[in-house]
DNA sequence: TGAACTCGGATAGAAAATATCCGAGACAAG
DNA sequence: CTTGTCTCGGATATTTTCTATCCGAGTTCA
């Protein structure tokens, strides 16, 4: 069970984007985060598939956050980025082998699954608590206020 | 963030197990699952290293539960078919790029990874709640009560 | 009108998971 | 005590997924 790299870079471009209201590239966000610019570019565009951001092209194009911050939670990144389907997937063992119950018994699900569910349940539920404005705060408070502040005289720095 | 496949085989296997204080072939529990018996007996061997079943060789060996299955709790078997380490890895990107902040002054991990640990924790104190001993009855509870007796009864009757 | 800069999907390479086979060891029978 | 059969265990191919990259389509500003 391995969540895919790109999920940091998401949440962190994510975070940055919320202290601009103008586009920011995505390869100005690579350079910010020290990844790989073109694979940073490819989970950018998942997050625009899912809503997340907006896509502006052009000369001073860029990425935006489509809703304030605060109405952003972490699980709807985790997911644009990989996927929305349940880490545990049942494959019906019940119904096959020499003791496999006939399907029309199987209208709820096996209890192994309906037990990893509840497990996946409680996960979605603590990601989808946090927003993307609650982690940026955590992380200014952590750096005593400067984190942010940073990251906004940078993108207006490097705004030609 | 998908899960192998083979943690439903391994806890179909645990329930199994636990019906049966006579050690039980790899072999036998892949033909009563349905599953790749080479592939099954692979993953029995990740549980074996794990210390959750005992294997016995010899004509009538075969593996074993170590524990009463109310000891014994899926987590356990998770993340000894899928390993122990979190679904998020921190790369440190805050310490990457043009504000990238010097180690020395990253006691604490990122609010980011805070945030995923947290929801980890979830997942897993959901998993450890569950026992096979759990799952076993919710499973018997399902079929009315014959699963684990058939369960019983066809480990007896293909026992030479 | 033109030029430069942006995103977007299609394309190679690397890593991991899946599935399998054969040898080492152990118990039971002869 | 010897033999034979059955067991597990680690080492080996194949497939799938993830990682990383490049070039074309579209848009905005000068």
């Amino acid at each position: 069970m391995k969540m895919s790299s790109g999920v940091e870079w998401a949440l962190h471009s994510c975070v940055t984007l919320s202290q601009s209201h103008e586009p920011v590239p995505a390869a100005r966000l690579a350079e910010l985060h020290g990844t790989p610019p073109a694979y940073t570019a490819k989970h950018l565009q998942a997050l625009s598939r899912a809503g997340i951001v907006r896509s502006t092209m052009g000369q001073v194009g860029g990425y935006t956050l489509t809703r304030p911050a605060s109405e952003i939670s972490a699980l709807e990144v985790v997911q644009a980025i990989d996927g929305d389907e349940p880490a545990y997937r049942c494959a019906e063992i019940r119904q096959r082998g020499p003791l496999g119950i006939p399907a029309e018994r199987c209208s709820r699900p096996c209890a192994i699954a309906r037990a990893m569910a509840a497990a996946q349940d409680a996960w979605s539920h603590a990601l989808a608590r946090t927003s993307i404005a609650d982690l940026a705060a955590d992380i200014d408070a952590d750096s005593d206020g400067t984190a942010m502040l940073d990251v906004r005289n940078w993108l207006t720095a490097t705004r030609n």
